[in-house]
DNA sequence: GTGCGTGCAAAATCTTTGCATACGC
DNA sequence: GCGTATGCAAAGATTTTGCACGCAC
């Protein structure tokens, strides 16, 4: 996908329910797009590189940029870490996939799986919830962090 | 399990590392005993609650209480909402389990898969991490708000 | 031109921390 | 008695909001 292609979208999306497509919000899609798929900014970072990349935009406006582009289904929202949220970019290349973090020094990998997702459908079926996403969580020690754990 | 057991858990927790059961983190778990499984506080939940049963424990001993449970695998931390953690009792009646959550109202729905826990496995040995916990977040609807979303 | 969006600064949340005192061991 | 834990208040971190001005449509 273009950046022109999602310029288009975001515009459709936005004039659908009346709002605007402005160059601070450009900018802040544009960056997720720019720095690729499978990267976990939170708003400070978006902030950050939005100032080194000369364009920059008020906090206050990331995010809420942060939050429409999530609610137009633009980014996901994650909660990997202990205090903030990270963003990154939901696109098709990159379908629903899961994550597994160290919870000692914060790495994070990605993964994906079907029957992760297939649970996560008929969960929603049960209770008849319309299913939005669904994303595992897996709390772990990375191979380096388990070297030091024996250290203690 | 009754509370003298995870009293005496507690406490046998807490000197293998120095550490000392107090009164306010026996009362920060018989909380979440008595509220039962399957509840989610937040730290604000927990200090009033115990405000209201007359036993006052500090706002900032109640986070501190709170890390140390989690850390001693005594509750579990959950990401649910938006806005701060929550947290449960973890115990051996209420295994490994996984949230729906309706993202409009926040009405939240447990539920337990095997396959998923095998999925977190999977991931976690084939990256060489060595597994905590893993748990799925499924955000969705809820019937009640497919209802009011139709009204828009 | 209308009214949504932005930037700024202030406020609101949520959480952590420094320090003197209290108390578990 | 030693050293950890608590309470308090202050500080930090993150996120939201009121308001006047600017700009997308």
């Amino acid at each position: 996908m273009s950046f022109h292609d999602t310029e288009d979208s975001l515009q459709i999306g936005l004039h659908k329910d009346g709002r605007r497509l402005t160059p601070q919000r450009k900018r802040v899609l544009e960056l997720f797009e720019r720095i690729g798929s499978g990267v976990h900014l939170s708003a400070e970072d978006v902030h950050q590189q939005l100032v080194i990349s000369q364009s920059k935009v008020s906090l206050a406006t990331v995010y809420r940029s942060l939050r429409l582009l999530v609610e137009k289904g633009f980014l996901h929202q994650l909660e990997l870490s202990e205090g903030g949220h990270r963003f990154e970019l939901a696109n098709d290349d990159h379908p629903d996939h899961h994550h597994l973090i160290c919870v000692r020094c914060g790495r994070t990998e990605e993964f994906e799986s079907e029957s992760v997702l297939e649970a996560g459908r008929a969960a929603a079926e049960n209770l008849g919830f319309q299913l939005i996403e669904s994303s595992l969580k897996v709390r772990a020690l990375c191979p380096k962090c388990q070297e030091k754990q024996s250290f203690t």
